[in-house]
DNA sequence: CTATTGCCTGACCGATCGGTCAGGCATACT
DNA sequence: AGTATGCCTGACCGATCGGTCAGGCAATAG
């Protein structure tokens, strides 16, 4: 009965209230009213507010990671159609981690995962298909975060499948001209 | 020689600091120290912070007003176009500002402008070609989010011509294929 | 000269922030 | 029985927040 379900909890509501008036935004205090604890009981189950946004983000991350992975694996046009299929389903789950961490921290907060960086980065190469022309760079980097836009401000505007439509968006800006292969 | 620029200082320096650390973020003190007075000056010049933040966009909100103003007069093809180029070029020379908003407030914070939500909304329209397809309203918000985000980001990564760049992207995106005109 | 006005400041205020700490209260073990 | 352990709390702390206020210091006006 007095199972450890409180800090499950404080990771639900926190996801809540952080990614809708952001990190600094979002008090301890606010945290522990919506939770129904005490602000004390919150720094019990998290070193401090920082690891408590670390251990939201944390699962968003090791599937981004694992993502990667498996996109490394991959060449050509399959590499981008995983990509954005894998990239589109991961957003989708995890909205409120996605709302978070680009709404409040992006460039500024503490807890920069080390090598995010890099695999975001391999993941607009995938979206570009590798190409070398720059404008094909900027298309990819302005669907990817695109997409994280729309799915974090999205309010179901008409029961449209938002996961196929985004899949939809996406591969029509991206490859659709024949293009010769190159690279990897 | 005791001109205003003081005042000047002030908003170029809270535009610095907010586009990096967002408005929460930021502190009246940071802001006082970067531009070197005190934190009293600002409140001399400023009523209040949230006053400094709406002195900050409102210039930009203005700019999207008349662009709304200038794509009412248009229809098919032009308005899409004027629409991009019109948001590209603003969002290019807004750049602190439109970080500000996009980054830190968002759904969050006070001091909405009234009616903005529905210039955000015609401008979405535009881009989408009036269409009634919904999978094309999804590609209109993410190019228009994602242009916003790209520009956020956009560090130089060599020295393409970002404007063009930006366009392009759009215009491949948004109205490739035939598509029948439908309603004003 | 004095008076007014505009710009600026140090000192201070109450509120709220993240975080600490000693201890309460169960349940489980010996 | 005692005692160890896990979960939780109220009270408190120093720091920092946005904001106020009385007054100083030019420059200009009369």
């Amino acid at each position: 009965m007095t199972r450890n379900h409180t800090r499950e909890d404080i990771l639900a509501e926190a996801a809540r209230l952080f990614s809708r008036a952001g990190f600094k935004g979002t008090s301890l205090h606010d945290i522990a009213v919506a939770v129904g604890c005490s602000k004390a009981t919150l720094l019990y189950h998290f070193a401090s507010k920082d690891a408590l946004l670390v251990a939201l983000v944390e699962p968003a991350v090791q599937e981004l990671l694992a993502l990667d992975d498996r996109l490394a694996a991959l060449v050509g046009e399959d590499a981008r159609t995983a990509a954005v299929d894998g990239f589109v389903d991961l957003v989708l789950r995890y909205r409120p981690q996605v709302t978070l961490v680009y709404d409040s921290l992006q460039l500024t907060e503490i807890p920069r995962f080390p090598g995010i960086d890099a695999v975001a980065e391999r993941l607009v190469r995938a979206f570009a298909g590798h190409s070398a022309d720059p404008v094909d760079d900027i298309a990819a980097r302005v669907v990817l975060s695109g997409i994280c836009t729309v799915v974090i401000e999205h309010a179901d505007s008409g029961g449209i499948d938002l996961r196929k439509a985004l899949t939809t968006v996406a591969e029509r800006l991206l490859p659709s001209q024949p293009r010769p292969r190159q690279e990897s």
